[in-house]
DNA sequence: AAATCAGGCAACCGCCGCATT
DNA sequence: GAATGCGGCGGTTGCCTGATT
């Protein structure tokens, strides 16, 4: 998890940090403040680099700070910032009280940006229409309207993979049998797969930035959900939204 | 049970911009 | 205007841990 501790060339302590450490650092910092990052080591009687204090402060001792996992609320702020802004994770950690710009960049490369797989196989069937996708007969599939909470979503890039899907979990299949969509044509070299149920009133809810529609489709987070898949176009798309017809 | 793999994340590195001299 | 120092930022590394083989 951390790094072994070490010393440089200049006798600076390197790698993780103990809980002595920490005392100290956090002891001077709320008595004195930090005006010197580069001096305030050797005040504080730590043997380590003004940037490495700096770092454990903002990150880990600094009161306020926020751990543990990201909420969907959260998580819903971090896309849609990091479609505006790019990877400005300080402008981003700005807009989430308690959150680090390391913690949402950590956050961003390890849970979100690792789901933007390359397109695995194509079909030769055209369409540049939105909504072209064919259905199993057996299963029919509603089309709604997307709502306020996909616009975020939309501005992201989308594709997806229709082959084979199907739920993953034994209880659901019972209930959900196996539905097979023709493979698609694929807009884009990237595809995102967000896991979503919808509530009675059909306001949408997102459970997971889940994974590509392989290996991850159709999680759910309660009984009383339908399965669902969400299918997003590219830029130039409007996003699609189906329910399976239960 | 041991080895291997993959995910998570703390921490380091190097660069940049701003303030001061 | 140039040089220097500092803080801040984003990219990257590498260790730990749990899952898988």
């Amino acid at each position: 998890m951390v790094r072994s501790p070490c010393f440089d060339s200049n006798g600076m302590k390197k790698g993780a940090w103990s809980e002595d450490e920490d005392n100290k650092l956090r002891a001077f910092i709320l008595s004195h403040g930090h005006w010197n990052w580069r001096l305030l080591p050797k005040y504080a009687g730590l043997k380590r680099c003004g940037k490495s204090c700096r770092l454990r402060w903002v990150n880990h001792l600094k009161p306020g700070v926020k751990r543990g996992h990201f909420s969907r609320e959260e998580e819903n702020i971090v896309v849609k910032l990091h479609d505006q802004i790019g990877n400005k994770w300080s402008a981003i950690a700005a807009e989430l009280p308690g959150r680090t710009d390391n913690d949402i960049k950590n956050f961003w490369n390890t849970r979100v940006a690792r789901q933007k797989k390359p397109i695995l196989s194509t079909s030769s069937s055209s369409s540049s229409s939105s909504s072209s996708s064919s259905m199993d007969d057996d299963n029919q599939l509603l089309e709604i309207a997307p709502n306020d909470a996909m616009k975020n979503i939309h501005e992201s890039t989308f594709s997806f993979d229709t082959t084979t899907i199907q739920p993953q979990l034994d209880s659901w299949s019972d209930k959900f049998p196996p539905t097979v969509v023709e493979e698609e044509e694929f807009w884009s070299p990237q595809f995102y797969h967000y896991d979503w149920v919808a509530d009675e009133d059909h306001s949408i809810m997102f459970n997971d930035v889940g994974g590509s529609i392989w290996d991850e489709s159709f999680e759910l987070t309660s009984s009383d959900c339908q399965p669902q898949s969400r299918v997003c176009a590219p830029l130039d798309y409007d996003p699609i939204f189906w329910l399976w017809d239960s």
